[in-house]
DNA sequence: ATGGTTGCTTAGCAA
């Protein structure tokens, strides 16, 4: 039997920012809207309340945007030249996370979530344990609502380096919480349910990294990391047709430490 | 083991 081709308007370009505050970073975000043009950017870390984010600014530009936001910490978005419908934030009823996480809407017939991972502070600690427990958290929200043959797609950072290919120096990063081997095992347990890293489809070669640490010269020692990610269901993964990060984006004054991640799927 | 930097909030946490 032939899979299902669902009708999706292509090409769609698929973007997901770590912005690290969205009231700092509002310049650039405008800008590279202005720049990229992406038909979805997910946004994390927006570190303020629904109230305080730039809503009239990227309105301007064109985007719808549904917010999930905190303050101080945390907060997620998905931006969208198309109103997003069906927006849930959190995991859904039963979720008593009082972190903003997560934040899922549909967009031209493509089911999109912004989710920002823990980043589990050191391996043993309570952060840890948060972040592994909500990665398998994910993992059964995902199964528990999962639809065959749905386009889908997971972005944000996920604060896992998939693998060593990922990783600049990956001795000095081994078993540290991006790189750990339970990490990312329990990334792998998430993709097992199916899902793609579209990324890595189109663009299998090493050097290419998402985040730099703002400490010991983590950029322009290019000690990077791919930690941000756009994975994708079946029906979506077949049309990834180019990948790439905007790590100019990592440059100038002001960046956020984490470069724009942008997914085109064509048919 | 610590350091180094940035953002939010104003001393300390989180990354």
């Amino acid at each position: 039997m032939r899979a299902r081709r669902e009708a999706i308007a292509v090409p769609l370009v698929v973007a997901t920012w770590n912005v690290n505050s969205v009231r700092a970073r509002e310049a650039r975000l405008l800008a590279f809207l202005e720049r990229s043009r992406p038909d979805v950017l997910c946004l994390q870390e927006l570190k303020t309340e629904d109230a305080a984010f730039p809503l009239e600014a990227v309105t301007r530009l064109g985007y719808h945007a549904a917010v999930y936001g905190q303050k101080t910490y945390n907060g997620v978005a998905i931006l969208a030249r198309e109103a997003p419908a069906d927006v849930k934030r959190g995991m859904g009823d039963g979720d008593a996370d009082p972190q903003a996480r997560l934040i899922e809407a549909r967009v031209r017939g493509v089911r999109v979530i912004s989710a920002y991972f823990p980043n589990g502070g050191e391996v043993g600690s309570e952060k840890w344990a948060y972040k592994l427990a909500w990665m398998e958290g994910l993992r059964a929200h995902l199964a528990a609502t999962a639809v065959p043959g749905e386009p889908f797609a997971l972005c944000g950072d996920f604060n896992v380096a998939p693998e060593d290919r990922d990783v600049a120096n990956p001795e000095s990063w081994k078993d540290t919480v991006l790189c750990h081997p339970d990490a990312r095992e329990a990334l792998a347990r998430i993709a097992a349910s199916g899902f793609e890293d579209a990324f890595r489809r189109v663009r299998p070669e090493p050097g290419l990294y998402s985040w730099w640490d703002y400490r010991m010269l983590g950029f322009p020692k290019n000690d990077g990391l791919r930690i941000d990610h756009v994975y994708a269901t079946a029906p979506l993964a077949a049309r990834t047709a180019a990948a790439e990060i905007d790590r100019n984006e990592r440059k100038g004054k002001q960046p956020s430490d984490h470069a724009p991640v942008l997914v085109t799927f064509q048919d």
